[in-house]
DNA sequence: AAATAATTCTTTAAGCTTCAAGTAACTTGG
DNA sequence: CCAAGTTACTTGAAGCTTAAAGAATTATTT
């Protein structure tokens, strides 16, 4: 803590430059990742990174999930949702119903058509993020997993306090 | 290698949970991270991500840089920073003058009342991160950068492969 | 039971983003 | 010089994304 002449209490600005790089780094790894992905899926199924990614969290729960839950889950709002799943549908990658214990909750599925055309495309995908990561050894990969579990627990704090809500 | 009983190479499926995992956290952390910086830039400073991040790019250039040069640096399209210039250049933030010596290229700049503001923002913006990576330790944000830095490195190769670019 | 609150989802407007195609300007090889 | 190729940027269409407001349904309170 600083004093200044008058005996109250004085901010210096610190220096979080450290921080903010290490967000540029991260930052640009993932976009460098998200942009090759998105290319490979686009050139060789045709497909979008969103829709993707949804079929991803819908291939995990073969009994479907809630609208919300897949929002929660991709971290992107209702709305986004609604209008994703609405051009699924559309293409019969995915089925949409009325929960009957809740009418106000939709449950949405891969169709037949979606799931084979998903795992087909998990496949590739899965190799395309090994070639990726293949310079790190096993020892990195355990490595970054702990300091990016670290690092999510410390943002979600900042995260709660920001907007006062609960864990 | 793995041969069959014909003796032809036989490709078996590999595991790579590993490293998809390790993606996913990858992808996690940064949406976090980005979601909790885009909402405080909005009620703080009513201000966009993108408009922040293309503020931040000219802040380091004092001369300007032309259209490409933050197209690259961004890493998003052209088209993108077009419209983003546009509607910068719109609110007074950013002036935009045809190159002297090559008419196809666009130099853009802070005005003066971008700069200011920018760094206003960016003061409060360096806390921000500071706080997000809080429960790191200097060493776990050492770690990391060189994690990242190797990580970077490796899906910049995949990246040329799939391409056939040049470095 | 009725009013109130909370939830689930949709809608709308604005902005972001990509991709692909197009225009204008510069560069290069013949 | 000039034709062909490259580079820099813009445009247009489609899709993605958010924030905010609204509608419908369920849960809670009184």
């Amino acid at each position: 803590m600083i004093l200044d002449s008058e005996t109250k209490a004085v901010e210096l600005p610190e220096d979080h430059g450290d921080e903010l790089r290490l967000w540029l780094r991260l930052l640009t790894c993932t976009t460098l990742i998200e942009g090759e992905v998105r290319s490979r899926l686009r050139e060789r199924f045709d497909v979008t990174l969103p829709r993707f990614d949804l079929m991803a969290q819908l291939d995990k729960v073969p009994d479907g999930m809630t609208l919300s839950d897949v929002s929660k889950r991709m971290m992107v709002s209702n709305g986004n949702v609604t209008g994703l799943v609405e051009r699924l549908v559309e293409s019969g990658h995915v089925d949409r119903r009325t929960s009957e214990t809740d009418r106000r909750v939709q449950v949405i599925r891969l169709t037949k058509l979606g799931r084979a055309e998903f795992r087909r495309m998990a496949e590739e995908h899965e190799t395309w993020i090994a070639e990726i990561f293949t310079d790190l050894t096993p020892k990195d990969v355990r490595e970054l997993m702990r300091l990016l579990a670290k690092t999510k627990g410390s943002a979600q704090k900042a995260a709660q306090k920001s907007t006062g809500k609960a864990p």
